[in-house]
DNA sequence: TATTGTTATACTCTATAACTATA
DNA sequence: TATAGTTATAGAGTATAACAATA
């Protein structure tokens, strides 16, 4: 079923490069799935010396802010089952990092707080994660980074 | 070890809102994370009413440009495992959109090279993918999204 | 010896269903 | 009767290892 041919276009440079000739290249949703890409490869490893994933680092992040969610409602933050919720909880509790607070008129729930040591831990992940997002975005100007993370704020849907 | 406590944040209106207004909602990473998961959830439904996903969609859109990589450089453009190349080549070529050419002075080598009919149904699902890039970025001015487009193509490392 | 494409399989990750305790 | 949290497990998606053909 192959046929021979003869190349018109070679693929000179990377690939990405190489992509970014071709209409995928010009696609929103290529584009944020590389950028996606590139920052799920790196952050881990940013974090991983404090021995910190992305969810947790998320996690920390979110409560750090003030906020005081039930395990339901980190879930919809994260747009994680709530079955995952239990286990990601679970291991920052075991550190010490967050505690589990009954909530006074709905005994089911669980609201989920940073510990002091959990927002140490926090500070000093989010030196190394904005380490990365500034890696990334080292081909922009200061206010480029902003504009970029100003119009992705615009974007994203509150409902 | 549960706590109780007395809410001082209440998570007024969505969660994603409530993110927002944390140190989380304006990290970079969360923000592109946020707007894959948007876009992973919209674009393969929008492609399912002509039977094709993500990654075929992809692969379409890539050699519609005039290229022809071997099944190894799609597989770095896409970011994919060379093994899952294969069985994403195959649902192509199975429905006659792609054809499999052999690499004259490599014969171990496949090029992958689009159909008419390849080409076709890339427009039509390339008006369906448009339609919901659109709608995402309907909050942004036409200006707004070229100048976001512009800044993820200046973020991509293109080593 | 190394590389392309391929297959089969192991592994990881996520979602699902079923349960308990509350509401 | 519905919901929050939990557990165990099934299912999907991905990576890994091994192979044939070719370089």
């Amino acid at each position: 079923m192959d046929v021979s041919y003869n190349p018109k276009t070679q693929v000179s440079g990377s690939a990405l490069e190489a992509a970014q000739e071709s209409p995928l290249g010009r696609r929103l949703f290529f584009l944020v799935t590389q950028l996606e890409y590139e920052l799920q490869s790196r952050v881990p490893l940013a974090l991983a010396e404090l021995e910190l994933d992305v969810r947790q680092y998320a996690t920390l992040a979110y409560i750090a802010g003030g906020h005081t969610p039930t395990q339901l409602e980190l879930a919809k933050v994260l747009r994680l089952d709530p079955s995952q919720v239990v286990t990601l909880v679970k291991g920052l509790v075991a550190r010490g990092l967050i505690i589990r607070q009954t909530v006074p008129h709905d005994r089911r729930a669980r609201a989920v707080v940073i510990t002091r040591e959990g927002k140490r831990l926090y500070e000093r992940a989010t030196v190394l994660v904005q380490r990365v997002e500034e890696d990334l975005t080292a081909s922009l100007s200061r206010r480029d980074t902003n504009a970029l993370r100003s119009l992705l704020e615009r974007i994203l849907p509150l409902h």
